[in-house]
DNA sequence: CTGTTAGCGCTTTCAT
DNA sequence: ATGAAAGCGCTAACAG
């Protein structure tokens, strides 16, 4: 059995409020008993029990954090943890906890993210990799609890959200290519249950139609995963005339476009320029160089954490926060030769 | 306020205690109870609360995950999400809740590993990354807390480790590389601060002073990281005269060879030859394709949870279990040409 | 300054 | 089959 407040109280012959008072430094306990009463915790080998605690204070300190870990939206499992390392030290400048709920399948679960939350008590939930199409949503909307979502743009009363500008970085990266003076621009798209998916694709969509040079035949489907990539990157070489640029929703696509197209004997970004979304680190390392747009994961994780501790502590409504991505130009695009013709 | 069985009791006209056995199906309430019971609870959105609940059972089914988070140790930040995911979901499987703690320095942390395990009642604890030299180390294996690290090898009454099988994967890779004629391989260590470090350079050296081939200038410095490997890579690039091999304690260290002997102009395999470890899998899409060591990191974390519930469980003691390595041979290693000659 | 009392929400003997 | 009572370890009024 562990020690508690009872029996170091017994051992000192006094209550175990006294006890309490003097190890939570109360200001109507004497130093000296503080002292002493630290003094033999210590000895004793107490610890305090959290349990306890957070039940008679009525107050959890603790934060759930929900990683959707379906195979099927490969990224998620290489930026998850980008976000959680940080959140996990924000939350520990704030003395809370945190839970982690991975969820497998939205369809499979019998419990509702809600539940899990009410029953830990977390004051505040945290999502990252939300799925299209989940049917929890809706509860989580109307929870009451405070709640940001990261890759989701969702806000209502007590939700938040927070991600890159995702349009505003395929705009970057688009302006770029057309001062290269491409036009005839390729477009793989992320995983379709991700939400930030539909929103790159449409920016790309939207800038193409402005110019009216969109075409169907120039996109093509992804999963962010390293080999959807290099499927693509397959057929891609396959075109009877090969596109001007690809622009690939994440950097693990791109790079296995650049597999792909060093197999078929495509120069990068001599035949073909190549641009890619997130700015991994290892985009520094292939060959070439990856050009992609940087989102700075730290920073979203961190605003993250700092909206929920907003949330919780000042009751201010979930807004919804956009961080500016950065074009980080490298080797991977060039100017587009038919041009300089 | 949540509801609480007190008040679907008075909801009811009948007993907390009746609410809560009917609640937990215990076979001494009528079958039409339970159901009733059931049905008013739904209603009300009664959510039980755990830390009530676990702090009468005195069993908070909480795991504890120590991750180290320090920057030094690059790798760790790859590996250690693939570790957690699995983890969550096969703790999941016995109904346990995790609570994570990130750990930036050793030196820094005011509390202890323990003291954060028993405030938090956690049953068991697992730790990913964890560094040599921690002073914490000693407090761990005398708590009588059931323990079990990865990538630490450390086995008590009351600890455990999974990892793979380091030497025997450096062996594979030495064998390989002495089966295609090479001779002169280069070594680069892993980050210091990591037991597998050591291990890994440990079972080279052994391989290489058996043949008597073994000089101090074949060894290089590294920390797991890309720019680390590449760093590495470049200096090697500049011997007087090139090693046959290099054998890169990582996957992340080799990709940045590769890169720093492409900037050279040195060709892999013809040049030089080189291995990795950890088979990640951006290893098949660099250029040429990587050669490597497996470990298959969901056995090791899956290994790892399945013995810490023995533990918990069956208070078996701590093992220590060594999973087997892979030799996957792709395209970054040849036979040696000063062999065929 | 220290002690007394009550109770957080729940489970669990032990009665009835 | 249901209820009454006690208590997990702790904090928080309120007294003294």
């Amino acid at each position: 059995m562990a020690v508690t407040i009872k029996d170091i109280a017994v051992e000192m012959g006094i209550t175990p409020s006294s006890v309490s008072k003097a190890l939570n430094e109360k200001s109507d306990v004497s130093t000296d008993l503080k002292r002493k009463v630290r003094q033999v915790a210590q000895e004793m080998g107490y610890k305090k029990n959290m349990l306890a605690v957070r039940l008679v204070t009525m107050k959890s300190n603790t934060l759930g954090v929900f990683i959707f870990s379906r195979t099927k939206i490969r990224n998620s499992e290489s930026t998850a943890y980008k976000y959680l390392n940080i959140m996990l030290n924000e939350a520990k400048k704030y003395g809370y906890d945190i839970v982690l709920f991975s969820i497998e399948s939205s369809l499979s679960e019998n419990k509702s993210y809600i539940d899990l939350c009410r029953e830990r008590q977390v004051e505040g939930a945290l999502f990252i990799g939300f799925e299209n199409n989940d049917y929890h949503l809706e509860e989580l909307v109307h929870s009451g609890l405070p709640v940001v979502m990261i890759e989701k743009n969702i806000s209502s009363e007590n939700t938040g959200c927070v991600m890159v500008d995702n349009a505003g970085g395929i705009s970057l990266g688009m302006n770029y290519l057309f001062t290269l003076g491409h036009e005839k621009i390729a477009f793989i798209k992320g995983h379709f249950a991700a939400e930030l998916s539909e929103i790159r694709f449409s920016q790309y969509r939207k800038m193409m139609e402005e110019k009216n040079i969109y075409s169907d035949r120039l996109v093509f489907e992804g999963d962010f995963s390293l080999e959807s990539g290099y499927a693509v990157g397959l057929r891609i070489s396959e075109m009877p005339e090969l596109p001007d640029a690809v622009f690939a929703s994440n950097d693990l696509m791109a790079i296995g476009v650049i597999r792909a197209f060093s197999e078929k004997g495509i120069k990068i970004p001599d035949d073909i320029s190549l641009i890619g979304f997130d700015n991994f680190e290892i985009g520094k390392y292939v060959q070439p160089k990856l050009t992609t747009i940087a989102q700075n994961f730290s920073d979203i994780a961190e605003s993250a954490v700092t909206m929920i501790f907003n949330m919780i502590n000042s009751g201010l409504h979930g807004r919804s926060v956009l961080l500016d991505p950065e074009l980080i130009v490298r080797e991977s695009c060039a100017i587009n030769k038919k041009y300089t013709d």
